[in-house]
DNA sequence: CATTAAAACTAATTATATTAGTCTTCAAGA
DNA sequence: TCTTGAAGACTAATATAATTAGTTTTAATG
């Protein structure tokens, strides 16, 4: 009956992720974004709330896209459980330095509902978890599921945020503390 | 000559900082700023260049007392190298709980020029430096040492935004984990 | 061909950062 | 004591962005 929509929601997250990775959040307006759909700003508002929704959505299509990342890699399990735990990790990195504004602003976004919420960071942590309990017995596996999520995820915004450029071969080094950590519970686990 | 300032840089910042730690950054206008110090925000520009210069102001001074702290903990040494890391790790993480909206501002800012310098991160590092190699061996110290303040920073920021909430002693769990990983360079001293 | 509901548009509102221009204070020198 | 001027605060103005209100356009359906 109307006249055809010019956009719709989907169309308006995947362009703003997309503008989000070129120019970084702080230079996303509503304006340029609703410029890059020939479009007016007021015309996104049929399709979100408002900016920090459109936000939250982009951070919720980003955690998706990280855990299909994820499990995609599980299911081509091969190696001991420490070099699966290894490949799975530096596939994180990988998604991380593929898209680094996506992934710092869906997971160090200082408001709290833009967040990825509970539920979606969960099945992010399902492939590590029985890798990692099998590296560090039952008895500590969740410590040692938090500390290998903080290893990356921390390497990770420290490398994206300039943060380690005192020279080195970062993914080496990356890998080597990755191993030495899970190393570390091996020995743990004769404890 | 003129009349007595009744602010200067030093209580702005302070005052920002302060703020900033209540009601995080998102909530702090330079009005309102301006009006816990009994004045108009334009005379903030008298003292800071704008709202960005403030706020690396207020991370350098974040990323300073951090250090501070790092350097304290590190004199009092006592114990085995990895009693004296762990103890530091753990002082490092209780600082940022104890400032977490600090903490994430100056960290993990999307602001390029609002994060601390290279030369501030580096003095960070530096009580770490010598007994992570004493742990490592200098052959990966620096992987050691990236591998360290990946842990404590990713650690300490899936905490702060809610993102390890299932249960469990996060202080146990990150003692835990940060164990296992000095653990596991000692293993690799052998190797 | 008229109707109408969806969807876009323009205009207006609000909030904030920042700039321009003005006014006030008070200490030093006449 | 009185004048003065420069530092520093203030008010008013500007610009940008998000959001809301109200209006106009389009095209499917009767």
């Amino acid at each position: 009956m109307p006249y055809p929509s010019q956009v719709d929601r989907e169309s308006i997250i995947a362009q703003a992720w997309q503008l989000i990775e070129e120019e970084g959040v702080d230079n996303l307006s509503l304006s340029k974004l609703a410029a890059s759909l020939n479009v007016k700003a007021p015309s996104l508002y049929r399709h979100v709330a408002n900016k920090a929704s459109l936000l939250q959505a982009v951070n919720l299509h980003t955690s998706q896209q990280l855990v299909a990342t994820m499990h995609e890699t599980a299911s081509q399990s091969e190696g001991s459980a420490m070099e699966q735990l290894t490949k799975l990790m530096h596939n994180y990195r990988r998604f991380a330095h593929a898209h680094p504004h996506s992934y710092v602003l869906a997971f160090t976004n200082t408001n709290d509902e833009q967040r990825p919420n509970e539920e979606t960071l969960a099945q992010l942590a399902i492939p590590l978890q029985q890798l990692m309990t099998a590296v560090s017995g039952p008895e500590h596996s969740l410590a040692a599921l938090r500390g290998a999520m903080a290893l990356v995820h921390g390497f990770v915004l420290l490398e994206l945020h300039g943060q380690l450029r005192r020279g080195g071969d970062l993914e080496q080094d990356f890998d080597t503390a990755v191993r030495a950590y899970l190393q570390g519970w091996q020995q743990e686990e004769s404890t």
